[in-house]
DNA sequence: TGTACATCAGTGAACGCGCGTTCACTGATGTAC
DNA sequence: TGTACATCAGTGAACGCGCGTTCACTGATGTAC
């Protein structure tokens, strides 16, 4: 209204960015930077509340190029959950295979500092109740790192299921309760902290899951 | 373009519905509805995923009249979280005070069938990811709820956080890997069902929690 | 090695949709007389 | 008890916003010669 101008498209200055077109190396990098992005904001909060612009510009993208590397928001987020479970259990492993290091994990799964990184942490009390209403392969990568982890326990100490409901729920729930009652959120940590060694002691009657 | 017709608003006809006023006993059974509605609705999809046109549909209603019941969505969200904590501890409080009660309790909390009714389920592994990011007042529901429950529990038995956390932890995992995973999400409950014995050992060394 | 051109990774505007919230309006309720 | 009117619970259209996805376009990459 102001000024009179014609409607087509202003062509004298170049569009912001003059890297349009990248390296297949950049390329491939980007993608696994959308990965990357998309596993720390998905964990922090959830799938449904980070949009794919987010996560593209928190890889350093805009969000147009997005679905030349993705077939849609939901096949990222099969993908950024199998990597986080992946780097997760790289974790585990990374601490050895036996008995004292698992006991190591849990120490440091079970404390306010792993609380408070939830964008960073295990993905499995970070999403849980997100996951039955997600896309089916979404579902299959949540399931397969349970699965994963549910043996990497048990590669360590009888009773994995038991113990992998405790630290996910105990998790779960100083998360849900760290605002508004932060000592009995720190109180929940600290309790089953406190009873981690219950089981480290001999199978006593048997040793279900 | 087909019609000429005034853009005046058609008077002819009357809106629908003839009973636009209603008792005052009939309103408050209506804020009644909204709340029970959105109790479900929330429990089986969370709070995001579910809207204000959606809960007051499901209480017979529309969703224009929402505003004269609640200040926001928010305000709902508290409501309902309170409802379903009461509820759910009123259930556990209709089976006894004493031990029995408890395990009758968790045995059926353990289950396929609590598994599939998450809309009418125990809220704390239904809603417990998505609390972090809710409003402040919907987290402190949350939170006295969780406390009533870890007070119902210490009545009947030693060591409630950590018999909370796994029954949490469990029914949230359950659910994540029904669909991708039935058997092992089958195993999950069966195996903590087994190992519900366990906690009415009499206390071995230290009962934290 | 050098050149000409097709490819294609990334941009940013736009689309359609659903959401929380607002608002003018309706007409039965409930009250003042 | 009867009447006249103010109240207010509920309606449905509309608003602004954010989202997932699409698309015309850009220009460096990478290849054919």
């Amino acid at each position: 209204m102001m000024m009179i101008m014609s409607s087509a498209k202003c062509t004298a200055q170049p569009p912001g960015n003059a890297d349009v077109k990248v390296t297949r190396e950049k390329a491939a990098q980007h993608r696994g930077a959308i990965v990357k992005a998309a596993g720390r904001l998905f964990r922090a909060r959830g799938f449904d509340k980070v949009g794919v612009a987010e996560i593209t510009e928190a890889a350093g993208l805009t969000h147009g190029g997005f679905y030349g590397h993705f077939a849609s928001k939901d096949a990222l987020a099969a993908e950024a959950c199998g990597l986080v479970f992946a780097e997760s259990l790289d974790k585990l492993a990374a601490r050895g295979d036996d008995e004292a290091a698992l006991l190591a994990y849990l120490e440091n799964y079970l404390t306010e500092s792993h609380r408070e990184r939830r964008d960073s942490g295990c993905p499995m009390p970070a999403l849980a109740t997100d996951i039955p209403r997600q896309d089916p392969v979404v579902q299959k990568r949540y399931a397969e790192g349970v699965a994963a982890f549910i043996d990497g326990i048990a590669k360590r100490l009888p009773g994995p299921i038991a113990l992998l409901s405790t630290i996910v729920g105990g998790m779960a729930l100083a998360r849900a309760t760290a605002k508004a009652a932060p000592e009995m959120s720190a109180q929940i940590l600290a309790s089953l902290r406190a009873q981690l060694t219950q089981f480290t002691a001999p199978p006593r009657k048997r040793q279900n899951g």
